[in-house]
DNA sequence: TTCTCTACGTCAACGCGGTTGGCATAACCT
DNA sequence: AGGTTATGCCAACCGCGTTGACGTAGAGAA
């Protein structure tokens, strides 16, 4: 077998299944998620995949070479809807901030496909637009080339490594994320002050903090370092003006 | 089978194998350790591992009720090899870059395990010992309690988003790992400047960048920013003193 | 309309994975 | 020395991704 796929815009023969449903790609990307959304990352397996389609498994790979293909596929996805409508300020701070937690809450929406995707380099339209996006934000705003490169690298690793970890605690099985949680309500608050100082004596505070995400604050702090660089690289420079 | 598994303190007849190993719970661990480390992440399989240790794969359920079981075993000694050896060098902002490279090379080195630690509460005592002394770093420096609780959160889910976002190219089987890292010269480097301005002109720069974590350079703007805020909460204040 | 070509859904099968029930025996305790 | 049972081993089960072969339905040409 040379290639069982044909690429999407060649596709002429749109032939039912059994059950009816006419394939696409666009269609099982879309019912990936949906299963995953709906039973879990490890409901996504080819088979399952067939089930809910209503075709034969293996018609899958009439249209990606593999799983890992899919998963690349399904990828993309996730990146566009996290782009999806947003629009400049002309604020570099702002929009970075904006496109960050844009990032981190396309994921958290789908935390299952998130764990599985949010490590992969895809290439495809979706990522390429989102790379333009950030790195025009950071040159337009004056970083220089060098210093526009690592900021981008480290913004966009930021956010997907949080989204994973993130994506992780919100796909545990119930009864482990509550079990997660209730670790540092059983376990933390009670450690003895005389062995574990700090952690007693910050106890209420950690308990409180850790339930929420600490994304924002962190994004918030990269903004903090990233625009103190700014200042240092362009001393004489004031606001950048308008470019529209 | 109601449970196949005694636990380690109680066993007593330690039975050799036909190829003459003497089974533990501690020599499975290492063993699969050293498995992920010389085979790549693929190689831990439970068959794999009997073979590695010279018993049939199924004695490895003697030891542990499952793959997970035993993951999250390798887990709690990964975490252990983060903290072994560590001293406080004083200096707050040396000490967290210390600890932050350490969480994050003691992962690299088992990226399949890393990936299933990386998200997990344990409250055990290698974790509490970890937590107790980031809090006590930042607390000692000056942070005020809740700026130093958010910087703990931010510092720590920072780390492990980045172990777990780089383990988990890691552990991708190596035709994936490959065609990640191809992305970057086979897509990115060839956008057209019309279209993608920002990318073209910054290719050979992404390409480059891109090969590396982006772990070290976030981890000193993190630090940079935390340091900015400690001078904003403290003005007046010098090093802190002697406490030991 | 009819004929041809081939895209594509389906079927069956392969090898590998985690996991388990049953069995034999060697290690420990008395 | 004898009884208990922990524990290694074997064989088997089922689900996984993937592939080769096959038949047929759909589209374009005449």
């Amino acid at each position: 077998m040379t290639d069982r796929v044909v690429p999407e815009p060649q596709r002429r023969r749109r032939r039912p299944t059994k059950q009816g449903v006419v394939l696409s790609a666009e269609l099982i990307v879309d019912t990936a998620l949906r299963l995953i959304g709906q039973h879990g990352a490890d409901a996504l397996t080819v088979r399952r995949l067939g089930a809910a389609l209503g075709a034969d498994p293996s018609a899958v790979y009439r249209y990606f070479h593999s799983t890992d293909d899919l998963l690349i596929a399904i990828a993309d996805e996730l990146i566009g809807r996290a782009q999806h409508g947003w629009q400049s300020t002309g604020d570099w701070r702002a929009d970075l901030r904006a496109i960050g937690l844009r990032i981190h809450s396309a994921y958290q929406a789908h935390p299952q496909a998130a764990l599985l995707a949010a490590h992969r380099t895809t290439g495809r339209a979706h990522e390429t637009a989102a790379v333009e996006t950030i790195l025009g934000i950071l040159r337009t705003a004056g970083f220089p080339d060098p210093e526009a490169v690592r900021i981008y690298h480290a913004f966009v690793d930021q956010s997907l490594g949080f989204a994973a970890l993130d994506a992780a605690a919100l796909a545990l099985p119930a009864p482990a994320a509550a079990a997660d949680l209730g670790v540092w309500q059983a376990s933390y608050a009670r450690l003895d002050a005389t062995t574990h100082p700090h952690i007693a004596a910050t106890a209420g505070l950690l308990t409180r903090d850790m339930r929420r995400s600490g994304y924002p604050y962190a994004l918030d702090l990269l903004l903090d370092a990233a625009e103190a660089r700014l200042r240092t690289a362009e001393p004489g420079q004031a606001e950048p003006g308008q470019d529209g």
